[in-house]
DNA sequence: ATCTAACGAGACGATGCGTCTTGTCAAGAC
DNA sequence: GTCTTGACAAGACGCATCGTCTCGTTAGAT
């Protein structure tokens, strides 16, 4: 329910006056209506919600929007681009972004693994969730953006929090953080793709003991 | 290049005479034309090698393997199940199956991950296995068929080989062979899934390694 | 030899695509 | 205060593909 940064477009909004020469396209940013924005971005949710992603229409989603197809094609590439605009905002908890740090290192992988489970878990974020990283294998852009606005910036916290334990002595200092991050996250992440088991807080905990069995310090 | 058994279809040859009591389809699975079946698996296998997935129709399918649509339909509910089987018998090799087993379950493990990278870098395999892993989320059916005939039997083969070097005392026996597994398989998914980073033989290995340490018995 | 259902071919209406056209409207230019 | 401009809602358009449905034809079961 943030109330939606402008999603970067308009990066300087007085440099180059004239947008004519290199692309027949760039409609102007300053004349958007944000009215138009938020009810296209509010459809798409409840669609996806109701009939899934598969049978999410740009037609539908301009009818529930009350707005002409245009101004979605005007504004987004794909109807995975405006998906992912629409849970990015509330997909992520910027109180969320940054590991606790509590000294326990253990302690604090359960707390935000558990979190994840649960995230996962959830019905509301699981559907987008799973068509968004759907829709990366034919988008390879819609990937690229995926990865570094939401994916990239939750390992790196994981990064920085194991960096303090290896600091701290907890972690053996010769191994690669971000090798010993994705042994963390990749067996969760498996579960989830595969559904192969049950994601519970018990798995969380056991991958977190387990990992970290291989990562202390060795005499 | 096996001779693609029968798809598992006339169970009990001379069971039950009248199949037309419950559904009111169930085409005659002895009259079919072998013919057809292998034009549009090996149509379904070009076109996507051509188009990628995204772009594979059912029509295009048809046309290329000089067949009527409705010979597809009746046989795959959907262009999914078609690239499944078009995939599953060049996809699996029966003698990869089951890991290999000198004694030393580090070795071991780096030769079959290592394998399982290249599986993936792997061009011809790469595309159409994204393309059924993704399709996944939309397509239970396909989900579970892919777990079940692919998945599973290559994961089962993993917790054999742990079981036996648990029993050689190389593995911790309060471990669940079974997380075990996907802290080994995790990583590796992870990985080829974001392609945050490139998937390469030392990755597998320092996975191997570091996982290893927190399975191997604890004094 | 007969029967029958799968076969190749393609017509059919329904959808959704992405583009284009029309008239409305509000914000910036003058 | 008028004028200009470009985004806007609405929806028509041609195209592609969908999944269903005839047609004769043909090959396998009996």
């Amino acid at each position: 329910m943030t109330d939606a940064p402008p999603p970067s477009s308009s990066p300087s909004p007085s440099s180059s006056p004239s947008p004519s020469s290199s692309s027949p396209k760039a409609p102007d940013a300053s004349r958007r209506s944000e009215r138009s924005r938020r009810a296209i971005l509010d459809a798409a949710l409840e669609l996806v919600g109701e009939n899934g992603f598969a049978k999410l229409t740009i037609e539908a989603i301009a009818a529930r929007a009350g707005v002409g197809k245009q101004t979605i094609y005007r504004w987004w590439p794909s109807k995975a681009a405006v998906l992912f605009e629409a849970c990015v905002p509330e997909g992520i908890d910027p109180a969320s972004i940054e590991l606790p740090d509590t000294g326990d290192i253990a302690a604090d992988l359960k707390t935000v693994l558990r979190a994840t489970v649960d995230d996962l878990n959830n019905e509301r974020l699981d559907a987008p969730t799973r068509a968004l990283t759907a829709e990366t294998a034919n988008d390879p852009e819609l990937g690229r953006a995926l990865t570094e606005k939401v994916l990239e910036p939750q390992l790196q916290s994981y990064v920085r929090r194991l960096r303090a334990a290896q600091e701290a002595g907890q972690v053996d200092p010769d191994i690669d953080l971000r090798i010993a991050l994705e042994l963390l996250v990749g067996p969760l992440f498996h579960r989830w793709q595969t559904r192969t088991l049950p994601l519970t807080h018990a798995y969380a905990d056991t991958v977190v003991d387990l990992t970290l069995r291989g990562l202390t310090p060795r005499p």
